[in-house]
DNA sequence: GATCAATACTTGACCTGTCAACTATTGATC
DNA sequence: GATCAATAGTTGACAGGTCAAGTATTGATC
């Protein structure tokens, strides 16, 4: 392997584009990982559980399974596990639609309301830390205005 | 289930640090899916061991276990297992280190180069189409530092 | 009202990465 | 130079998710 090989493809990676991506994904599984971490130590449930109390609360308490699999970026067969394992938790229930029996809903039990303010105040103070806290308010701004146009594309 | 109750606690995470978290991971999420099946469908590799092959090949060639876990953010045993399937696949190899033998290195072969640069250009294709084309160049700077700065923390 | 593509979800097989316990090696300290 | 904490990596058991094939149901079309 030549030293010259290697360059000449370096410099084709040093494009902005891919080192600006590189970071950015690296830095929000730093993140995401510490955040996880906490959740479970003093919440005992994962990050992504949160999200998913998070949206099924915010929405009225119920959602189907493909809005949370769209909402969450994971696919149907993963939603399906998950709230099968949050329903053995308690924290949710699942329901059947009354218009459409192929359509499934997982809605929030009382247990489940009270795991999600008890993780939402826990994970408000770790991304006051760490996320919001790193950056000024215009950054922010930016951040959240360029997030939500790539997530809509 | 009251409606009060649920709105009682959609009030604290309606917080921007929730929302705004939220946002950044669902968008991230939701590209590297389709970045990683565009390299899959064209390359026949993963996102991920693009990223690792991008990072051992500007780092000249070579990269310990542990310089690989904390760039990728994955553990060690992750890695190591990672490393395992590249070097089944031709695109790296694994050499003793001579000054300590705890050590083990990943090496990048010529093929692996060769994946490296054929899957560059098609990332570097996505990334502009769906990344950085997304955004003015301020933003995309302002990005970047904003990462770069969690990352590092 | 029979047909059939589309939709909503579930399931089995599998992949990727984690965690915690382990081995091997190193370097500092006595 | 023996001891021992620290470091680097590997491994078994498992969690969490994917994918593709499956079932059940729906709505449009003839």
């Amino acid at each position: 392997m030549t030293t010259d090989a290697l360059t000449d493809i370096a410099s084709v990676c040093d494009d902005t584009a891919i080192h600006s991506y590189g970071v950015a994904v690296e830095a929000l599984a730093r993140l995401n990982r510490r955040f996880d971490r906490r959740l479970r130590e003093e919440c005992g449930i994962s990050i992504s559980w949160f999200e998913a109390l998070l949206r099924i609360g915010r929405t009225g308490g119920s959602m189907t399974m493909s809005q949370l699999a769209s909402q969450l970026a994971l696919t149907n067969g993963g939603i399906t596990r998950m709230i099968d394992k949050m329903a053995e938790a308690g924290l949710v229930v699942r329901e059947a639609c009354a218009h459409d029996r192929r359509v499934s809903y997982a809605t929030i039990t009382p247990a489940g309301v009270a795991k999600w303010r008890e993780a939402s105040l826990v994970h408000l103070d770790d991304l006051r830390a760490e996320f919001t806290g790193q950056m000024t308010p215009e950054e922010l701004a930016t951040v959240v205005t360029v997030m939500d146009r790539i997530r809509q594309d």
